[in-house]
DNA sequence: CTTGACCTTCCAGTGACTGGAACCATTAGG
DNA sequence: CCTAATGGTTCCAGTCACTGGAAGGTCAAG
């Protein structure tokens, strides 16, 4: 397969495949044309990788996730950690958006949002302490 | 006011307030040896967008926020919008993440986590489909 | 006079791509 | 055989919002 192909099978850009041979994901071979040539095997570790983006882990937990899913030996465990670890970021993640929707959707509330100048959202941001 | 000074007094790094001029949030003037003379009234505009940056409007919201700031003869409502839209997209990304927080929960539950490789969170990712 | 804290500018790196330029290869059509 | 379209290659630069570091100027204290 060329990168196009693959591009297309795995959803991935072109673009970002190349990347992804930069930092190491892949290592397909070439032909006599300089053209990338791609096994299943390498179009399995690019749906792979975009399941995992897709689920949010950063190109270092992809890395140690790719590590684990070429490694027969591994136990599990050493996946569930990564997984887990990585829900608790989640969960930082979504406290803090909710937190920050909160505040904005009290000050909305609070704003006559009219032709007049009073705003509580802009002199909320104005003093130095929250609600 | 020196910019350590502000730095210390608005919680934003010096490095940052630099940055913060160089793409024109500020205009502190300049003494005879060069360095950056902060009013009161700067250091407000850093308050403010320190808070507004720590609601998770982008710099482009702040720049909006800071006009709309400065402007005496503006009503709320152009202020109520930009909030109302930074809303929407807030709960765009709470909703993205508990769908990721979610489908993980599920795969770190089916999953053993001992010794054995058998791991359906690996499994998942190598399946091209969800769940 | 020297030390140390504080200030200056400029350049480069972060993460994870993305866009564009300039160029080569392959194939189909006239 | 020439041309155009398509798809491949590399390399450089830009994104966002900073952050780190180097190299140097300034100032107050001891």
């Amino acid at each position: 397969m060329n990168i196009g192909e693959v591009a297309e099978r795995s959803g991935i850009p072109t673009k970002t495949i190349r990347y992804y041979e930069d930092i190491g994901f892949l290592h397909p071979k070439r032909n006599d044309n300089g053209y990338r040539v791609f096994e299943d095997n390498e179009l399995h570790k690019l749906i792979f990788i975009g399941r995992a983006r897709s689920l949010g882990f950063n190109i270092e937990e992809c890395r140690a996730l790719l590590a684990l899913y070429d490694d027969k030996e591994r136990g599990s465990a050493d996946v569930k950690q990564i997984a887990k670890e990585h829900v608790k970021e989640i969960e930082r993640k979504i406290s803090d958006l909710m937190a920050m929707r909160d505040t904005l959707t009290h000050l909305i509330e609070a704003c006559a949002g009219d032709h007049r100048p009073d705003c509580p959202i802009i002199d909320n941001l104005s003093d130095a302490k929250m609600n």
